[in-house]
RNA sequence: GGCAACGUGGCCAAGGGGUCUAAGGCGGCGGUCUGCAAAAUCGCUAUUCAAGGGUUCAAAUCCCUUCGUUGCCUCCA
């Protein structure tokens, strides 16, 4: 197996990855709140994690991952009653508009997709536990962790308790001993759903449904826990903090954090209403725009989103699709597979070696548009090997590890094939017999309803735009 | 105020001590092909990597300072 490193946020540097079994790998990937339909700031880890998953598999790995949905909170109890439904009919509901979501993005499920309320159980036990090492302490009817008692807290997000107390943006609370401290488990307020516990009517607090969940299924220590950087500082803190406090394992070993994107500055995000829906973006750009938009730039940096962005991607995906297009009908349909060359085994090196340096998507993917290139020539000089060579090195290599490209060719419909063929004919007639202006005419109206005329030296070919 | 990241062509974006007179995309310019067009293809489009110092035989890459941008410190992917 070919050695990986990542960055990892808590030791601030990259690091080999080693997993703690060998060839086996244990990913937890924080999932949304699910009170709206996903917006491309979700999309990211999405896209992301779900390639690097990929990629690990590609490499070699047996890879478990898992996404919670946090199912219970403060959004999705005020979006219920404003809509004056169950908070259950919200989660559901957005819960089945994020599956349609990632299909269109064609993002493989992860192997569990837990939901805190499923949890809850298990998170009274972990927070009693807590209690009992002297980690957490009830107030009234909440529980809070108690900060200062762990020596490590602090350590993901780089930041000392001192710093954060001269920041006093911390509320005062006379509920809790500590300003710094956190709720583990929530008082019920009138109105909101709750469960029973040794503490009253109530439920779990943000951060110890990711702890729960991630230790009851995958361990209570894996390999790598991943999500958005702006969960850094207080929530996979917060996290750590619960779970090596509990069980004394180093938790996650490997801490993946992707950048935000941003619209003209700002963070997109729900609060300022910024936001662009996933599935707008796809329907007007499609699904592989938006990934190789996403990919062609390095996770961990911030990506600003904008529309002439989107379009110049679109335009260089349109390329690709037309290549992978023009070799299918090169060869009348199916592209035959070809025995592996030399050629072939360096390019998938070169992708593996690339992606294998904290993930250099941006790398990976600039090699699409060499191979899409070299479809093109290799076509011109009807050099077939070529041809499917660099065809499979876009579908069967990079495709299979980004999840692209997976469709090139049902953009046309059966009897638009055949109407076509009339259409073609009747214009080849006419420009045998020198009558452009009506072969012209009928090129221009079929360009206005998204109907692309070629005329190549063998024959007139069309598009669908 | 504290912590962290970043500043590469007109725009987006890799590279992270020598192979960099810097990949790839969008755009632009020119050639080939074509009745014309589109597509394709070929060539050109950063002696320069925010600015100023420093380390080194050698820096876009390391160090310092300044300027600028962003994220987190409160719910957030």
């Amino acid at each position: 197996m070919n050695k990986i490193t990542i960055y990892d946020t808590l030791s601030g540097e990259e690091k080999e990855l080693t997993p703690i079994v060998p060839g086996k790998i244990k990913m937890y990937v924080c999932g949304p709140t699910i009170y709206n339909l996903i917006h491309i700031g979700n999309a990211r880890p999405m896209i992301i994690f779900d390639s690097f998953r990929r990629f690990l598999e590609y490499s070699g790995y047996e890879v478990t991952m898992v996404q919670n949905f946090t199912d219970i909170d403060d959004k999705i109890i005020n979006k219920a009653n404003s809509e004056n439904v169950s908070c259950d009919e919200i989660s559901e509901r957005y819960i089945n508009e994020f599956w349609k979501d990632s299909e269109l993005l064609n993002i493989r499920a992860p192997n569990f997709s837990p939901k805190t309320t499923n949890y809850v159980d298990n998170i009274i036990k972990f927070i009693e536990e807590l209690i009992k090492k002297g980690f957490a302490y009830q107030s009234g009817g909440d529980v809070y962790f108690r900060v200062r008692k762990f020596d490590k807290y602090g350590e993901l997000s780089h930041r000392n308790i001192e710093d954060m107390r001269s920041g006093s943006r911390i509320e005062i609370s006379d509920i809790k001993e500590d300003p710094l401290d956190f709720a583990l488990w929530k008082n019920a307020k009138e109105g909101e759903p709750y469960w029973e516990s040794p503490w009253g009517k109530g439920r779990p607090g943000w951060h110890i449904e990711c702890s729960v969940m991630s230790t009851e299924l995958l361990g209570k220590e894996f390999d790598i826990h991943a999500g958005g950087n702006d969960l850094i500082f207080p929530h996979h803190e917060n996290e750590r903090a619960q779970s090596i406090a509990l069980h004394g394992t180093n938790f996650a070993n490997y801490w993946m954090h992707n950048g935000m994107i941003k619209v003209s500055g700002d963070k997109m995000s729900k609060s300022i209403g910024n936001i662009w829906l996933v599935r707008e973006v796809i329907k007007k750009y499609g699904p592989d725009t938006l990934k190789i938009f996403v990919l062609s730039k390095h996770y961990r940096s911030p990506i600003d989103f904008n529309e002439e962005g989107l379009e110049a991607q679109k335009k260089s995906v349109d390329r690709v699709q037309e290549s992978l297009l023009s070799a299918e009908e090169f060869f009348g349909g199916n592209v035959p597979f070809v025995k592996h060359s030399e050629n072939y085994e360096k390019e998938k090196e070169y992708i593996k070696n690339s992606l294998s340096v904290d993930f250099n998507t941006p790398k990976a993917t600039a090699k699409i548009f060499d191979y899409s290139r070299e479809i093109n020539k290799a076509i011109t000089d009807k050099d077939e090997k070529a041809v499917a060579e660099y065809y499979y090195l876009i579908k069967n290599e990079i495709g299979s590890i980004f999840g692209l490209f997976l469709s090139t060719s049902e953009k046309k419909g059966n009897k638009t094939d055949d109407i076509m063929k009339i259409v073609t004919e009747l214009r080849t007639v006419l420009k045998k017999n020198k009558n452009y202006e009506l072969s012209d005419f009928i090129r221009n109206k079929l360009g206005e309803i998204g109907i692309e005329i070629k005329d190549t030296p063998t024959g007139t070919e069309y598009r669908i735009k």
